[in-house]
DNA sequence: CCAGACGTTGTT
DNA sequence: GTCTGG
DNA sequence: CCAGACGTTGTT
DNA sequence: GTCTGG
Protein backbone atom coordinates (compact mmCIF):
# COMPACT_ATOMS: atom_id res chain seq x y z
CA UNK A 1 0.00 0.00 0.00
CA UNK A 2 0.79 3.83 0.21
CA UNK A 3 1.04 5.05 3.61
CA UNK A 4 4.36 7.45 3.63
CA UNK A 5 5.90 9.07 0.50
CA UNK A 6 8.54 11.64 -0.51
CA UNK A 7 8.06 14.51 -3.12
CA UNK A 8 11.26 16.55 -3.37
CA UNK A 9 11.20 17.70 -6.81
CA UNK A 10 11.85 20.94 -8.22
CA UNK A 11 8.47 22.81 -8.67
CA UNK A 12 9.34 23.63 -12.23
CA UNK A 13 10.00 20.13 -13.10
CA UNK A 14 6.27 19.58 -11.93
CA UNK A 15 4.36 21.76 -14.26
CA UNK A 16 6.79 20.63 -16.77
CA UNK A 17 6.06 17.41 -16.17
CA UNK A 18 2.56 17.29 -15.85
CA UNK A 19 1.53 20.13 -17.83
CA UNK A 20 -0.20 22.22 -15.49
CA UNK A 21 -1.11 25.67 -15.66
CA UNK A 22 0.41 27.16 -12.44
CA UNK A 23 3.41 26.40 -10.31
CA UNK A 24 3.25 25.72 -6.16
CA UNK A 25 6.45 27.12 -3.92
CA UNK A 26 6.96 23.95 -2.27
CA UNK A 27 9.23 22.85 0.15
CA UNK A 28 10.85 19.00 -0.57
CA UNK A 29 9.17 16.73 1.68
CA UNK A 30 10.73 13.25 2.38
CA UNK A 31 8.13 12.22 4.91
CA UNK A 32 4.87 13.14 4.34
CA UNK A 33 2.34 11.48 6.39
CA UNK A 34 -1.84 11.20 6.29
CA UNK A 35 -3.84 14.14 7.18
CA UNK A 36 -1.09 16.01 5.89
CA UNK A 37 -1.62 19.03 2.89
CA UNK A 38 0.54 17.95 0.12
CA UNK A 39 0.48 18.95 -3.64
CA UNK A 40 -1.88 17.00 -5.96
CA UNK A 41 -2.75 17.43 -9.67
CA UNK A 42 -5.96 17.75 -10.95
CA UNK A 43 -6.21 18.30 -14.85
CA UNK A 44 -3.79 21.16 -15.44
CA UNK A 45 -3.93 22.80 -11.99
CA UNK A 46 -2.07 22.19 -8.91
CA UNK A 47 -3.28 22.42 -5.62
CA UNK A 48 -2.94 21.58 -2.21
CA UNK A 49 -5.12 19.21 -0.53
CA UNK A 50 -4.88 17.10 2.51
CA UNK A 51 -4.22 12.71 2.37
CA UNK A 52 -7.13 11.05 3.38
CA UNK A 53 -10.51 11.49 2.16
CA UNK A 54 -13.72 12.98 4.06
CA UNK A 55 -16.67 11.73 1.91
CA UNK A 56 -18.68 14.76 1.43
CA UNK A 57 -21.62 12.86 3.63
CA UNK A 58 -19.40 13.26 6.72
CA UNK A 59 -21.38 15.26 9.62
CA UNK A 60 -18.21 16.29 10.99
CA UNK A 61 -14.46 16.80 9.90
CA UNK A 62 -13.57 13.44 11.20
CA UNK A 63 -9.83 12.93 11.53
CA UNK A 64 -10.56 9.09 12.77
CA UNK A 65 -12.70 8.59 9.23
CA UNK A 66 -10.51 10.52 6.97
CA UNK A 67 -7.13 8.69 8.04
CA UNK A 68 -8.85 5.52 7.06
CA UNK A 69 -9.39 6.53 3.90
CA UNK A 70 -6.08 7.66 2.77
CA UNK A 71 -5.97 4.44 0.28
CA UNK A 72 -8.48 3.01 -1.94
CA UNK A 73 -8.50 -0.39 -3.77
CA UNK A 74 -8.49 0.34 -7.01
CA UNK A 75 -10.58 -3.15 -7.75
CA UNK A 76 -13.77 -2.12 -5.76
CA UNK A 77 -13.63 1.86 -5.52
CA UNK A 78 -16.68 1.57 -8.03
CA UNK A 79 -19.23 0.30 -5.18
CA UNK A 80 -17.77 1.75 -2.00
CA UNK A 81 -19.75 4.15 -0.15
CA UNK A 82 -17.08 6.51 1.21
CA UNK A 83 -15.26 6.38 -1.97
CA UNK A 84 -18.30 6.02 -4.90
CA UNK A 85 -19.18 9.61 -5.46
CA UNK A 86 -16.05 11.15 -5.98
CA UNK A 87 -15.82 7.81 -8.39
CA UNK A 88 -19.06 8.79 -10.47
CA UNK A 89 -18.25 12.34 -10.60
CA UNK A 90 -14.54 11.64 -11.80
CA UNK A 91 -12.45 13.79 -8.64
CA UNK A 92 -9.65 11.94 -9.81
CA UNK A 93 -6.00 13.43 -9.35
CA UNK A 94 -2.71 12.81 -9.63
CA UNK A 95 -0.03 12.72 -6.76
CA UNK A 96 3.24 13.68 -7.80
CA UNK A 97 6.24 11.52 -5.37
CA UNK A 98 9.63 11.01 -5.77
CA UNK A 99 9.11 7.79 -4.05
CA UNK A 100 7.39 5.80 -1.16
CA UNK A 101 7.79 3.94 1.92
CA UNK A 102 6.67 0.54 2.70
CA UNK A 103 7.96 -1.52 5.86
CA UNK A 104 8.46 -5.48 5.76
CA UNK A 105 8.39 -7.08 8.99
CA UNK A 106 11.19 -9.77 9.36
CA UNK A 107 10.47 -13.61 9.49
CA UNK A 108 9.46 -13.49 12.91
CA UNK A 109 7.59 -10.51 13.17
CA UNK A 110 9.40 -8.97 15.44
CA UNK A 111 11.31 -6.11 13.68
CA UNK A 112 10.12 -4.34 10.52
CA UNK A 113 12.51 -2.42 8.13
CA UNK A 114 11.41 0.43 5.77
CA UNK A 115 12.06 0.72 2.42
CA UNK A 116 12.16 3.86 -0.04
CA UNK A 117 10.67 2.28 -3.37
CA UNK A 118 11.02 4.96 -6.02
CA UNK A 119 11.54 5.20 -10.41
CA UNK A 120 14.56 3.10 -11.32
CA UNK A 121 15.90 6.69 -13.16
CA UNK A 122 14.51 8.46 -10.20
CA UNK A 123 11.91 10.15 -12.29
CA UNK A 124 8.67 11.49 -10.17
CA UNK A 125 6.06 9.16 -9.97
CA UNK A 126 2.55 9.96 -10.84
CA UNK A 127 0.64 8.22 -8.76
CA UNK A 128 -3.67 7.95 -9.36
CA UNK A 129 -6.16 9.20 -6.81
CA UNK A 130 -9.68 10.61 -6.47
CA UNK A 131 -10.21 14.16 -4.16
CA UNK A 132 -13.52 15.18 -2.57
CA UNK A 133 -14.14 18.55 -1.28
CA UNK A 134 -15.95 18.67 1.96
CA UNK A 135 -17.98 21.65 3.15
CA UNK A 136 -16.32 25.08 1.85
CA UNK A 137 -12.66 24.34 1.77
CA UNK A 138 -11.71 21.54 2.87
CA UNK A 139 -10.18 18.92 -0.12
CA UNK A 140 -9.13 15.44 0.70
CA UNK A 141 -7.42 12.77 -1.75
CA UNK A 142 -6.95 9.23 -1.81
CA UNK A 143 -4.12 6.65 -3.32
CA UNK A 144 -5.36 4.01 -5.76
CA UNK A 145 -3.80 0.81 -4.90
CA UNK A 146 -3.67 -2.70 -6.59
CA UNK A 147 -1.90 -5.64 -6.73
CA UNK A 148 2.22 -5.43 -6.66
CA UNK A 149 3.50 -6.59 -9.66
CA UNK A 150 7.89 -6.02 -10.76
CA UNK A 151 10.54 -6.15 -8.29
CA UNK A 152 8.73 -5.07 -5.29
CA UNK A 153 6.42 -7.85 -5.16
CA UNK A 154 8.84 -9.23 -2.50
CA UNK A 155 8.45 -6.50 -0.38
CA UNK A 156 4.60 -6.36 -0.46
CA UNK A 157 1.56 -7.34 -2.02
CA UNK A 158 -0.07 -4.25 -2.70
CA UNK A 159 1.00 -1.14 -4.25
CA UNK A 160 0.23 2.45 -5.54
CA UNK A 161 -1.32 2.74 -8.62
CA UNK A 162 1.09 4.51 -11.12
CA UNK A 163 0.64 5.58 -14.39
CA UNK A 164 3.23 7.43 -17.04
CA UNK A 165 2.92 11.64 -16.92
CA UNK A 166 2.49 11.51 -20.10
CA UNK A 167 -0.93 9.49 -19.59
CA UNK A 168 -2.28 12.62 -17.47
CA UNK A 169 -4.61 13.28 -20.13
CA UNK A 170 -5.70 10.48 -20.39
CA UNK A 171 -6.58 9.99 -17.13
CA UNK A 172 -8.18 12.93 -16.70
CA UNK A 173 -10.58 12.12 -19.53
CA UNK A 174 -10.61 8.47 -19.08
CA UNK A 175 -14.85 7.13 -18.44
CA UNK A 176 -14.89 5.10 -15.89
CA UNK A 177 -14.89 1.79 -17.63
CA UNK A 178 -11.18 3.01 -19.37
CA UNK A 179 -9.83 4.63 -16.08
CA UNK A 180 -10.67 1.08 -14.54
CA UNK A 181 -9.05 -0.15 -17.50
CA UNK A 182 -5.83 2.30 -17.31
CA UNK A 183 -5.66 0.98 -13.43
CA UNK A 184 -5.76 -2.69 -14.55
CA UNK A 185 -2.72 -2.00 -16.89
CA UNK A 186 -0.50 0.00 -14.67
CA UNK A 187 2.80 -1.95 -13.36
CA UNK A 188 5.39 -1.27 -10.93
CA UNK A 189 8.40 -3.07 -13.35
CA UNK A 190 10.24 -0.18 -13.38
CA UNK A 191 10.85 0.51 -9.83
CA UNK A 192 13.87 -0.05 -7.53
CA UNK A 193 14.21 -0.20 -3.67
CA UNK A 194 16.89 -0.08 -0.83
CA UNK A 195 16.35 -0.46 2.38
CA UNK A 196 16.48 3.32 4.77
CA UNK A 197 16.66 4.46 8.36
CA UNK A 198 14.39 3.62 11.20
CA UNK A 199 13.83 7.49 11.50
CA UNK A 200 11.52 7.81 8.57
CA UNK A 201 9.22 5.88 11.24
CA UNK A 202 8.81 9.37 12.80
CA UNK A 203 6.75 11.82 10.89
CA UNK A 204 8.54 14.48 13.11
CA UNK A 205 11.57 13.37 10.93
CA UNK A 206 11.55 15.33 7.58
CA UNK A 207 15.09 15.32 6.14
CA UNK A 208 16.97 14.05 3.13
CA UNK A 209 18.95 11.56 4.11
CA UNK A 210 15.58 9.62 5.12
CA UNK A 211 15.59 8.37 1.58
CA UNK A 212 19.21 7.74 1.49
CA UNK A 213 20.28 3.40 1.38
CA UNK A 214 21.48 1.36 4.81
CA UNK A 215 22.44 -1.85 4.83
CA UNK A 216 19.27 -3.94 5.43
C1' DC B 1 -38.14 0.39 11.49
C1' DC B 2 -33.48 2.47 13.59
C1' DA B 3 -28.43 2.24 14.47
C1' DG B 4 -24.15 2.09 12.85
C1' DA B 5 -20.80 1.71 9.43
C1' DC B 6 -18.77 3.78 5.70
C1' DG B 7 -11.28 1.48 4.82
C1' DT B 8 -6.83 -1.00 3.89
C1' DT B 9 -3.12 -4.08 4.90
C1' DG B 10 -1.61 -8.08 6.81
C1' DT B 11 -2.04 -12.00 9.76
C1' DT B 12 -4.45 -15.93 11.55
C1' DG C 1 -4.89 -3.69 22.82
C1' DT C 2 -6.64 0.37 20.56
C1' DC C 3 -7.03 5.03 19.35
C1' DT C 4 -5.04 9.50 17.94
C1' DG C 5 -1.82 12.54 15.80
C1' DG C 6 1.25 13.52 12.33
C1' DC D 1 2.06 4.08 7.38
C1' DC D 2 4.40 4.40 12.45
C1' DA D 3 4.87 6.45 17.12
C1' DG D 4 3.02 7.53 21.16
C1' DA D 5 -0.58 7.99 24.31
C1' DC D 6 -3.69 5.71 27.08
C1' DG D 7 -6.37 10.20 33.24
C1' DT D 8 -8.52 13.34 36.66
C1' DT D 9 -9.02 17.17 39.80
C1' DG D 10 -7.91 21.54 40.75
C1' DT D 11 -4.99 25.40 40.28
C1' DT D 12 -2.94 29.06 37.49
C1' DG E 1 -25.94 10.08 1.69
C1' DT E 2 -26.64 5.08 1.43
C1' DC E 3 -26.23 0.41 2.68
C1' DT E 4 -26.17 -3.39 6.07
C1' DG E 5 -27.37 -5.71 10.18
C1' DG E 6 -30.47 -6.56 13.65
Amino acid sequence: MCGRYAIFAEPSKLKDMFGTENILNIAPRYNAAPMQDMPIIIKTRMGMARWGLLPPWAKNDDASLAVKMMNARSETVHEKPSFRDSWEKRRRCLIPVSGFYEWKKSANAKTKTPYFIHGRDNDVLALVGLWSKWGNDVVTYTILTKQADGPIADLHHRMPVIVPASQSEKWFGADTAQAHQMMADASGTSLAFHAVSNQVGAVKNDYKELVDAVAA
